[in-house]
DNA sequence: CACTTTAGTTAGTATTCACTCACTTACTAA
DNA sequence: TTAGTAAGTGAGTGAATACTAACTAAAGTG
């Protein structure tokens, strides 16, 4: 069935993550992608002139659905330490719908092929980082985070933790829910930083 | 020049490690290899009779790295916080010594291609966990790191640290001192655990 | 020195990959 | 209705890839 260029590209890139997910980000071919979109190799090359676009296009997209699920965390909670779960919750939440994203931070094609799709990672990441600590330093003077202790590296020490916990889960076998040990482990964090009650 | 086989293989092994780092661990192809080792490529499968094999060696050598360096941490430093740092320091310098190691974690040849090489890393950051753990537990006991935390827990967020710490370093342009930077945050995260003085 | 072992070579093969090109067919606006 | 446009096809290409087979020569060993 023919699909107009817009709904194609959309297609395409949702197809990717999926095969970036379920047989690895250098294993996606194009075609590969073909195969799964129902179009013929050559096809693939109306839309996208080159593979590597196609994975800028997917770095895009990931790109849009982080910032919008971090808008969407800290639209509705609101003191600081509620807004550090919300992002963390978010950020877990993203990790698991697209489970292909921390093996995509260390594809081959980000780290040797892409040097778009690396830069527009490490500007997410730094992002969320920027997030993390402005929270951190609202919770700071609202005397709810311990304060001798630089927010720059409480936003790194939680990052880590997000980072740390992804690995364990993609290594393992992904056998406990991310958001809930990730969360769990979040407020042990925060008891250690101060935070007082559940 | 012509070598034993014994040396040869461990040549082989240095070579892809390298090549690992320089060019990514899914782009050592057997040709890249031969090249480097200044042999020709059918060389190669003298003596690996596959590149699942090499790998395998890879992983055993690395495996043997790491726990010789852990065993040697752990030789001289005492206090189980001191132990903790020493742990923490000789991970950050396996790491920088061989800085194929954070993308190897995620490379297809481990996630895909190579079960046993995923075993083996596996293996590997259990049993640092288990190490790490071990010396928490035993801080405990002395009162120089808060009691009411699980030593499974802390475990994890020092994992988390190392390996959080070790993405920015390779996903940005590598411009600190892996070590330092990780024993700085090392002590803040000890200091939440209530540790004292420097 | 003769003889055996074995590291190494040359020259392949089958497969997979990204990408191209000449062509065709479905949609759409005049 | 028809002409133009854009999505899609079929058949290919050259470059890499892991791996093989037949042969050569260097290094021990009696």
């Amino acid at each position: 069935m023919r699909k107009s260029a817009d709904l194609r590209k959309a297609q395409i890139v949702a197809v990717i993550l999926d095969l970036a997910d379920r047989i690895g980000p250098d294993r996606v071919t194009t075609g590969a992608v073909a195969a799964e979109v129902g179009v013929t190799q050559a096809a693939i090359f109306r839309h996208f002139p080159t593979k590597a676009e196609m994975w800028v296009a997917v770095a895009d997209h990931i790109a849009g659905l982080l910032t919008a699920a971090w808008a969407e965390a800290l639209k509705e909670a609101n003191p600081p330490v509620d807004r550090l779960k919300a992002l963390v919750g978010a950020q877990l939440d993203q990790i698991t719908a697209h489970p292909a994203l921390p093996m995509l931070l260390f594809s081959r094609e980000l780290n040797v092929e892409n040097a778009a799709l690396r830069a527009a990672f490490r500007d997410r990441l730094a992002a969320l980082h920027g997030l993390l600590m402005q929270e951190v330093i609202a919770g700071q003077r609202d005397n709810a985070l311990l304060k001798d202790v630089a927010a720059g590296d409480v936003a790194v020490l939680l990052t880590s933790l997000i980072q740390g916990l992804a690995i364990r889960w993609s290594l393992g076998a992904r056998d406990f829910v991310l958001r809930d040990e990730g969360l769990r482990l979040l407020a042990v964090q925060l008891r250690l930083l101060g935070v007082r009650g559940g």
